[in-house]
DNA sequence: ACACCCTCCTGGAGGC
DNA sequence: TGCCTCCAGGAGGGTG
């Protein structure tokens, strides 16, 4: 499941195979892929522009072109491909296969294909990118998000702290996995209100969040099943994650046991020990 | 403003 | 072996 450093390790990739290449035709195999224009649209107007960047914002790819933007989102287990057309019938992932949705087809023999099994993944065509990403809180590792753009986020909601994390209004880029290993480093229950954090709770969360997106990333993501690279490379990270997955296995802290609990239909794994559901002044959450 | 539940999807895992 | 059911989960929607 792409979050912030598995889109980063894509983004790099892909900039340096796709930047400055020209689309000369696209196939749209399967047209609920495309989020807008419609499937249609989208054929006739992406033809012919060049690409001129590869980015990121929050778990968005963001390829700038000559004129507008193609913005898509991987959800679950999209990807993104590149193979030269030479070789496509020898890639690591089957070229034509019920899974790939749209194929791009750029100049300099290279295709760009959009494959996902459980197709939650969309491809949006704009002219302006705040159509899509307009809602979009801070970037994690960006300038603005200090400890204390973090503290006043934390304040002005009275949420979990868990289904803050994953909301991409406040914080853009973090899911499932790095919101627990954040939790985890910074020693915060999942279930503790996001305006009970003290100053320094906060200022362990705010470096916590920074430093597991940075190793995350300088590993190439984390691969629990399906995640690859636009390379098919797998991630390293999975071998570093302290808590997320790691049900009835010793916490690498303390050695308690990792314990998994559903917190709004989602999986958060904590250490009872280092995350404790009680703050020191007594109160909290439970 | 928040929690809760449903939908989208499929392959893989577990039960029998 | 094989069939059946359940499950993961990001985001957006509806509802209370």
């Amino acid at each position: 499941m792409p979050e912030l450093p598995e889109v980063e390790t894509i983004a790099r990739f892909l900039a340096a195979e796709v930047s400055g290449r020209i689309i000369l035709r696209s196939e749209v195999r399967w047209p609920r892929a495309i989020a807008c224009p419609s499937a249609q649209e989208f054929a006739q107007q992406i033809c012919g522009r060049e690409i001129r960047s590869v980015t990121r914002r929050g778990k968005f790819l963001v390829l700038a072109l000559d004129e507008g933007f193609l913005l898509v989102h991987l959800r679950m287990t999209g990807r993104l491909l590149v193979c030269d057309a030479a070789r496509k019938d020898a890639c690591a992932t089957p070229f034509n296969d019920a899974h790939t949705h749209v194929y791009l087809y750029l100049d300099g023999d290279k295709i760009l294909r959009f494959r996902d099994v459980r197709k939650f993944g969309r491809l949006y065509l704009v002219q302006d990118p705040a159509q899509v990403l307009g809602e979009l809180g801070p970037e994690p590792l960006g300038p603005d998000f200090t400890a204390a753009a973090l503290g006043d986020l934390l304040r002005g909601s009275r949420r979990l702290l868990k289904p803050f994390l994953l909301d991409q209004r406040r914080i853009a880029g973090l899911g499932n996995i790095y919101a627990d290993e954040a939790l985890w480093r910074a020693g915060l229950h999942p279930l503790r209100r996001s305006d009970s954090l003290s100053a320094a709770e906060t200022e362990r969360l705010h470096g916590a969040i920074q430093d597991v997106l940075r190793e995350a990333t300088a590993h190439g993501g984390t691969t629990m099943r399906d995640y690859r690279s636009a390379d098919d490379a797998p991630g390293q990270h999975q071998w570093s994650l302290a808590v997320y997955g790691r049900e009835g296995q010793p916490c690498p802290r303390c050695g308690e046991t990792i314990v998994r609990m559903v917190v709004q239909q989602r999986s958060s794994y904590y250490c009872p020990h280092c995350q404790p559901a009680e703050t020191q002044a007594g109160r909290g959450g439970r």
